[in-house]
DNA sequence: AGAATTAAACAAAACGTTTCGGAAAAAGGA
DNA sequence: TCCTTTTTCCGAAACGTTTTGTTTAATTCT
């Protein structure tokens, strides 16, 4: 094994510079040692050799994905949409799961960095992550996908998960609902935020009064949107409909309504953030909020390789996409 | 930007054989001015670039992962499991979907083999890859995972199929039924081959008649699911069982089922090969076998570990791992 | 035909490490 | 005290590329 560029070099006759170039096509190289070199070069079966070459070029054409949690189907779509765009770019992923913790976060970071990867697509779970601040300061390529982190002037791309709530609240307000309970995510998390706060606008919105006992947060697992839904049933005065602002926290809640035999939509109108294949599978279908994952993952993977191959450095871009309510029979029919 | 070795040994007024040695804690090197090479590497923020360590060192701790397509749930399940287990040992995964295409595999293997990548875990959709082959007879970490490769002694994990078909078709025979469909997945991959065969040998075991006409092809895709189960309703004497031998073609089966307004278990039972998240939520819940995915990941991580750490090329492992059933309710209850 | 330009090839330096062999200094043995 | 051994350190080479500046050869221009 190892097939260098000097075995090449020595072979055709030349100097290892001009093998360089005729391997790369640059010009000043003659026409007929470029093809000799080629040759050569195949018939020897040289294959290059990408960390020697990054060690000079500076471009190992690989970029870190941090996420937390692959497992998480809404996560899955989007590096799908990610690798898709990165591979006909001539780009590779480095996978990184990081379950939310900031250690492992700035763990993968490090070393990624220390592997001189192009650039960085992260989904952070801290607040407000200095060490992420110091890389966009130090203007490497950082594109920051679902959750904006504050006082970080970097890319990013968000859905808008205001409105996304603003639409499952008023479709619940609008069937005739009151008393809504949700479960949402961590209040550390922008996602976890900001459907709570669509979830609050909207019933002021509609005058409609805001009961702290109906508001749960739970953990972005499904097992936090179980135990939070045995809470809100075992209320006095339960809710009669939840608004679960996360996907596996929603097959937790869907759970144990089920356990604890509670009719949905009759007894319980449900209704999820983030839309999953299983979705009309369920029973009842499950009506809920759709993210735009795939397109999430493209638009990230585009900015960024936008961002790593632009010189200069350029402001902040900012890309929102909008969700979709998609009305299935989890919250069944206007009730008067 | 771009603290080097060099930089330290000059503050630090040693040579930069001591500081790599230093960092590396080698021995040879006094306490003193370790101590104070350490510090003055810490000051100055110096971070290790692995590009230029890997060039000579031949190790870049990142493994190769190779697999059809990140979206399914299946290898989700899989994917984590390997990182975590490589996350632990200090490794890397670059992820690459190859949906199944024979020329993104190797075009895959080709780049990921220039980035020096230490190993391998694939699942290959090739029948017989002259590529992995070469691989391996050039002694590069590999190992197949999912599915093995004819006439390619590597290492591998997989999961006994033909026992998972046996378990399934066993089980819908017990439940009196006699006319059992199948939608298999493409024979040119193992996985394919060996649930049809469990299933053949299955109904031979009970001495059933092998009917064709119940035999479909899908492709492993939910749509290939969806329509062969439309095709099998069709019939003028459909079958009353139906064993759909992958994940994602359950799930077009279950919708077609519903579609077309089938009751289950009732006028057709249901068995999916792979179970899913949302398969107790399912109505009915979905009977189905059950793979060890997680460990399926983590047993082929260790696997291609203890390959890339051992020096000597030694016998290929192979480890298969039992699949189980897990019964619900769509298969319903004996029939007499 | 001679000067000036262009084209083709090369040698050497650089990228940032690790490693090898040896030199200097310190420690130990008699 | 002198010789041997050990410890600590260093210079230089190596890993496999790309790039820069120079030299040589070939063309073009007048």
């Amino acid at each position: 094994m190892g097939i260098t560029i000097k075995d090449v070099a020595r072979i055709a006759g030349v100097s290892i510079a001009t093998v360089s170039a005729a391997l790369n096509d640059k010009p000043g190289v003659g026409a007929d040692t470029k093809f000799r070199v080629l040759a050569v070069a195949e018939k020897l079966g040289y294959e290059l050799n990408i960390l020697a070459s990054a060690l000079v070029t500076k471009r190992t054409h690989t970029v870190g994905l941090i996420i937390s949690d692959i497992s998480n189907p809404f996560f899955t779509r989007v590096v799908r949409g990610i690798e898709d765009v990165a591979n006909e770019n001539g780009f590779n992923l480095v996978l990184c799961n990081t379950d939310e913790e900031g250690q492992k976060e700035r763990a993968y970071m490090r070393i990624l960095q220390r592997k001189q990867v192009d650039g960085f697509i992260i989904v952070s779970s801290e607040k407000n992550s200095t060490h992420i601040k110091s890389l966009v300061e130090d203007n490497v390529p950082v594109v920051l996908l679902d959750r904006k982190l504050e006082g970080i002037y970097a890319d990013s791309v968000v859905v808008d998960n205001i409105e996304g709530s603003y639409k499952a609240v008023s479709h619940l307000i609008n069937l005739g609902h009151r008393k809504i309970g949700i479960i949402h995510g961590s209040k550390t998390i922008m996602t976890g935020r900001d459907r709570l706060e669509g979830y609050q606008r909207t019933l002021r919105d509609y005058n409609l009064p805001l009961d702290s006992k109906y508001i749960k947060e739970g953990n972005f697992k499904q097992e936090g949107g179980y135990s939070k839904t045995i809470e809100l049933l075992e209320l006095k005065d339960p809710p009669s409909a939840l608004f679960v602002a996360n996907n596996l926290m929603t097959l937790g809640a869907f759970k144990a309504l089920k356990e604890k035999g509670i009719k949905i939509p009759k007894e319980m109108a449900l209704i999820g953030f983030d839309d999953m294949e299983w979705a009309s599978l369920a029973s009842p279908p499950l009506t809920a909020v759709s993210q735009p994952t795939y397109k999430l993952g493209t638009s990230a993977a585009n900015l960024l390789l936008s961002r790593i191959n632009a010189g200069a450095p350029q402001g902040a871009q900012e890309i929102v996409l909008k969700p979709e309510l998609v009305i299935r029979e989890s919250c069944g029919e206007r009730r008067k």
